[in-house]
DNA sequence: AATGAATGAGCGTTCATTCAT
DNA sequence: GATGAATGAACGCTCATTCAT
């Protein structure tokens, strides 16, 4: 599959490429099949298998560039900020945006999640960017800002929030990613710094069936 | 559809919806066919369509009731708890136990979010559990517990937190629910209670790509 | 694959087995899709993998039918003899008997020869019908009736003896195995009796390129 | 076809006939693709097609070489030999000799007999061979020196003694064609000089299923 | 003489569903 | 209630061949 491709040869591959990802993301991996591909893009069955060793290769070709492009998005929001918090929710702001504009490859995002076949490749792409922001945490409770705990966890924690309120808020209801970001940064910041005093687990009266 | 069944006949429902639900969680909903489930049981393929009348119903069925579960183990462990915010709080640690116990049927779920199929069923089985938590929520604001804010949001917020913990720390992992619901708990109540000073979009050189 | 069939599912595959044989030797395994077959029994495909696993599985049953068929043909034919050099020349008669009367059959088996997969297949077979043989000419031996030699070889030759005419005189120019079998036993037992001194490569003019 | 090629054409040529015969032998016809062979010979599809008109006629250039190279090898063999039944025997030696050293061709033309479309080609030469030993047959009947008989018949058990031979001793078992080359010999004289009294058929007790 | 791109009929196989018994 | 047999549309994929450059 590592084929020297010309210019005509890339722009096809583009083709099938955006074509595909916006299939997937409105059908469905499973209901949208090759032949949809290709007589959407307006080729023989050939032209597909030139450019893809196999539909599953196509999604995680298609998954692989999502990803690179969102944390790519982060990066650039990020590279001028100096103060930990501020990228953290910088990064949030950036994120939520990004996701907005690029709503089917959100999508393609949550398909992957509960597919066992796309999961390693899924995680393998978030543990970089949970690495990314990982770091900003431990940089901001190094500094005293953010209150003690696992910084892996209180990623996964914001990761949690920003892609629930997209599913919901953006994905679902059409709504704008800008509009969210306020709270979402709120909430995770709140999430962050609060004092552990407000876990209330300590009160003799609470149990859990 | 609406069939009076025999206690016998409601025993073979069972068994095929408890080995279909481990069957969709192992393998996954579209690996795992009609004849696996039957052949596994033990039965004909008449049998199968005498009690569903598709592949998807089944799932559908399985889905609700896993939703249905979910709420009852809320509503039970909140029963006795007359403040707000410890309804909350009791409502993340009672869900991450139950995730944990049933982690088949959080796979499933997890499944459905993907799949355009199941998205009405999910979302409407998540709007209950959401308007339970919401009102909890408005309840703390009006108490002057919770900072001011949309209800909804923050109860999604909440949810897309317990949901990416247990993915990641106990579906992937294989952790026990107990142990990450001190760290969900304290993120949640500090994203509810935090000021709203935290946020930080007022100082002037924040921009976002 | 293991299925229990009842007497109209027997009755199926049997119509499968014996059309896709005919096909096979007529037009080849390749040449032969499975649509040709199930078009040609008149049903649908899922009948053909409802009775075989793959086409594959399909052909290698035909071959280990046929060969178990032969060596049936083979052993009641040389049942009632007692005497080794006359079971192997009965055992060559029947052979060709069998052949001819299944010559779609031969055909099956001259395919297999040559292709990769079927070749383990085959060569169980032909070790056990070898065997049968090997046994008469080893007893020839030790009777002073055969002259000494390597048992397994010379079986292997009259397979090659009978072989050969088969496919020249029976399958390729539509002779009957009974008028060429007086000539294949007459060079078969001339192979196994004939005198050691007849070798002239003892002479000192023989030279090989 | 008749194409005049330069001396970097006939190269080009015999890469691929080279290459391909290696292919066709290891991994079998239907396995190997033009595009494995474009491949392995470092060209592109419109090479392939500038010196052969299709996949089938490569092939069937292979087969001819093979069958000229052979008969070659016997002709020269023989060119010394006066006396039909020396003639024979060398030809015999001979033939298993190419024949090892050329297993690669052996593999071909025992896959090209089970296939309908190859019949008719390697009869061709199949015939000219047969021809060629087949008058030795006869001129050594005329000398008295081998039995009264169908002299094509005769020859065709000699060919199926050699083939089986190489088939299994050489092939399968990767023996040494010299090692076999007595026994295929002594029993073939065997068979060709035996006296019809070996023939038991004359025997009342003999029957045939 | 040579290339990479494109074609498209055809392949073997799957599987939810229906049917006759 | 239950069975095994049957259906057939649809799937992902292959590959000999042709074409434009």
């Amino acid at each position: 599959m590592e084929r020297r491709l010309t210019a005509r040869g890339r722009e096809r591959r583009r083709q099938l490429l955006d074509f595909a990802a916006e299939r997937f993301a409105t059908r469905g991996y499973h209901s949208t099949s090759v032949t949809d591909i290709i007589e959407g893009v307006g080729v023989g069955k050939g032209v597909f298998y030139w450019y893809f060793s196999s539909k599953e290769e196509l999604f995680l070709e298609i998954l692989r560039e999502a990803m690179v492009e969102l944390r790519q998005a982060q990066q650039e929001a990020i590279a001028d900020e100096p103060d930990p918090v501020h990228r953290i929710e910088v990064g949030i702001r950036s994120s939520l945006v990004w996701l907005d504009t690029h709503r089917n490859l959100f999508a393609l995002l949550e398909f992957a999640v509960g597919e066992e076949r796309f999961g390693p490749a899924l995680r393998h792409g978030q543990k970089i960017a949970v690495a990314d922001v990982a770091r900003q945490v431990e940089m901001g409770m190094e500094q005293g800002r953010i209150r003690h705990g696992n910084p892996e966890l209180l990623t996964h924690a914001i990761l949690g929030v920003t892609n629930q309120l997209t599913r919901v808020f953006i994905h679902e209801r059409g709504g704008r990613g800008s509009d969210i970001a306020d709270d979402a940064v709120a909430f995770c910041l709140g999430g962050l710094l609060g004092q552990d005093k407000i876990l209330s687990s300590a009160l003799p009266h609470t149990t859990v069936r």
